[in-house]
DNA sequence: GACAGCTACATTGCATAACAATATACTATG
DNA sequence: CATAGTATATTGTTATGCAATGTAGCTGTC
């Protein structure tokens, strides 16, 4: 049942919008890495690995999107909790506004109801 | 009001977007590449170039997704018409179930009814 | 009959993101 | 002391969106 072309197109259908995921992880909390790993990957279609969310939350702090605080733990290495910054969180609301945009486009162009 | 970061994130979002955009547009019905271009861009959030469109039917073609068939215009040049083959009907049933997911999955972590 | 404007197809080159693979290092447990 | 889980990070490959560019046919108009 594999299929080159779909596992591929799925690579692409991902792009952005894990940004997006992981941002509004981000809303209103203080998350580190591992833990955004974790729990996106308890929803399906947003799966995500280490080696995708380390690039994205670097880009984000390079952006001015998000504050970092180091932590130690006393369960293993230090986590580097991402925060929201104000700039973040506008950031958001422009990404949320341009996704129902295209997500509503999409389900016009398929609705539900049918075969 | 710009934003590089917005942007850029637009175009990154759309990736595997139009891909999906485009097969459903095709579903159930026979269309040129110019009419895909002039349909899509009534849907806000879907709006799509020549220069995105040809590329993405020609994958298609060469995946063996669609058939194409010339037909002469008195309106202007030939057009190219593309139809879904079998498998082209199958690979968007997976797509739009992939997308079904992603959609949910973002609607989850970030629901219409909040600021 | 020359020009503008629309229709219609197509390619090239660049920028960017997803992700497998890989590396490092701390803690706990058997 | 080896294994497993936690936690961060980088490199290299690959594919897509799209601006720019090019070709060409048809229509109307001055």
């Amino acid at each position: 049942m594999e299929s080159a072309f779909f596992d591929n197109w799925t690579t692409q259908l991902r792009k952005g919008i894990l940004e997006l995921g992981v941002l509004a992880a981000l809303r209103g909390r203080r998350l580190y890495g591992y833990d955004i790993v974790k729990r996106l990957g308890e929803i399906p279609g947003l799966v995500i690995s280490e080696g995708t969310v380390y690039p994205i939350l670097s880009r984000f702090k390079r952006e001015g999107l998000v504050t970092t605080t180091l932590v130690e733990s006393n369960e293993g290495p230090a986590r580097k909790y991402y925060e929201l910054t104000l700039n973040g969180r506008k950031e958001l609301a422009r990404m949320r506004a341009a996704w129902r945009s295209v997500r509503d486009g999409i389900n016009s162009l398929s609705p539900e109801d049918d075969a």
